[in-house]
RNA sequence: GAGGUUGUAGCUCAGCAGGUUAGAGCAUCGGAUUGUGGUUCCGAAGGCCGCGGGUUCGAACCCCGUCUUCCUCCCCA
């Protein structure tokens, strides 16, 4: 009885030609990275469930994949929580660890964990992946890859600028045709609510700016009602529906709009200090669109609240972050600032894959394949194939003697640039034929000094 | 978590209003060609028609449940 081979919903097998694909994205990030001077750390795929929840709010709690207890401690079951149908302490007792929602809780924990060991500011990158219990959807998988550069321990707002720049590096160098960088403040939100005397209901306002784009002026004024917003307030904040014009426009609007909340100017003079760096050191190709509804991720941001977003495709962002303040105060660590980015890989990847933008030539084949004829001509291709290998080719010989025509058609699928011939007929004559695959011209070669005159 | 949608060969899909041995193209394997690939021709293999239950003389087709797919909301990368 064989069984019907399947995956988990919302997760990919990738086959030779996607890993490949996948790893140009991660070394190009990882090389960006690394041009800034942050270094590579790695967490383990599971943290205590204790780390974890309660840092994404009630919603994201519900999105951490729970790892059950196994053993003698399935013991622990709090069967009277289940009896008063308290399914969360339940779940908790069942549960000591869960898989990692993201990269940056855990980062904050290796940070308060590592402080005697690491010397700050601490820069950092980090590529592996995460996994979300959300319901799978166009770019949304159940377990996909982070890419997350941070810098703790400083509150300059250069910090800042190297992480745009490093974004910038990295959507260009991937040749995606064009990509807004949008800038917020958490200041400026806060200014915003508090102009409009709506300070204790900030978090409902911004989620409701936030979907501007999406559902439109009249969505959000909806929506902003539906919470119980009085129309004072949202007559108020109905001139920012209408912000448009360059950065510094935007700047020099807000400014007016904001004159009376100290916090919303010092957020706009942390974005205009920010936007100021890239006057004389311009970016590549990203274009820096100041974007007072962005919003995500307010439960830890307290400064920049940065997103970006491809032009050309319809997209969720691919890549967002922030700064936070004290992250690290969750586990004990007060007063450590930290600003980071967040790539989303698997976006970029499906974005380059519908623009394609990968390169043709990524699946190289081998330099030359050995045709095998014979277990003595065999033996004598493996001793060639390490001096091939040598030279930093890539050499293979064709592991069993069949036809010549399969194992042609394997050489042609793998993409081989040369094909060895060393059979019996070639030994006595003490020659090798070597045919180039794609023009199908053939050479003869005297067989104990081909390597040097073959111009693979 | 809420609503909708999808499921037939490895892949993309046909299958008329319930009726007998469920089809095609591509891919795979074998042969035409015993030492020469990418094109061609011939042939073979491959299906509990997502899974479970029900209606019916009879179900890929109708009904219920369940899982899955994709979409919208929620939320996010």
């Amino acid at each position: 009885m064989s069984q019907k081979p399947a995956i988990p919903k919302g997760t990919r097998d990738f086959l030779p030609e996607d890993v490949l694909k996948r790893n140009l994205i991660f070394s190009t990030i990882s090389t960006a990275f690394n041009r800034f001077g942050f270094q590579p750390i790695e967490t383990p795929s599971f943290e205590l469930s204790s780390t974890l929840m309660g840092k994404y709010g009630e919603e994201g709690d519900r999105l951490i994949f729970r790892i059950l207890n196994s053993g003698e401690k399935v013991r622990k079951a709090d069967l009277d929580a289940l009896a008063s149908d308290n399914l969360p302490r339940f779940a908790n007792s069942l549960s000591e660890k869960a898989l990692r929602y993201d990269l940056t809780v855990p980062f904050a924990r290796f940070v308060v964990q590592h402080q005697h060991e690491l010397s700050f500011p601490f820069k950092r990158y980090q590529i592996q992946p995460v996994w979300r219990a959300d319901r799978p959807q166009h770019g949304r998988y159940q377990e996909f890859y982070q890419c997350d550069g941070d810098v703790v321990g400083s509150d300059s707002l250069r910090n800042e600028v190297e992480l745009i720049q490093v974004i910038d590096q990295v959507l260009s160098t991937l040749k995606l045709p064009g990509f807004t960088i949008k800038l917020n403040n958490r200041k400026v939100l806060s200014g915003i609510a508090e102009v409009c005397n709506a300070s204790e209901h900030l978090i409902h306002l911004t989620v409701a700016l936030d979907k501007l784009d999406k559902i439109g002026e009249v969505g959000v004024i909806n929506e902003l009602m539906g919470k119980g917003f009085e129309a004072s307030v949202i007559d108020s904040i109905k001139p920012l529906f209408q912000l448009k014009g360059s950065f510094e426009e935007r700047i020099s609007f807000l400014s007016a709009f904001l004159s009376k909340s100290e916090i919303g100017m010092k957020g706009l003079e942390e974005l205009s200090y920010i936007h100021s760096k890239f006057r004389d050191n311009p970016l590549v190709k990203g274009q820096l669109e100041l974007d007072v509804t962005l919003a995500r991720g307010l439960n830890y941001y307290t400064g920049a609240i940065i997103e970006v977003k491809a032009h050309e495709v319809v997209m969720g962002s691919i890549c967002g972050g922030g700064r936070y303040d004290d992250l690290t105060g969750l586990f004990g660590l007060k007063g450590l600032s930290g600003v980071g980015i967040s790539f989303g890989a698997d976006r970029i990847y499906d974005i380059m894959e519908t623009l394609e933008l990968f390169p043709r030539d990524l699946r190289s084949g081998p330099d030359v394949l050995f045709l095998n004829f014979s277990e003595t001509e065999a033996d004598q291709c493996a001793i060639w194939a390490n001096s091939v290998r040598d030279l930093g080719k890539v050499a293979e010989v064709y592991p069993s003697q069949t036809k010549l025509q399969k194992q042609l058609k394997y050489a042609n699928e793998k993409g081989a640039k040369w094909v060895l011939f060393y059979g019996e007929e070639e030994r006595q004559k003490g020659i090798v034929i070597l045919k180039h695959m794609e023009s199908g011209e053939q050479h003869t070669y005297p067989a104990d000094a081909w390597l040097s005159s073959w111009e693979g």
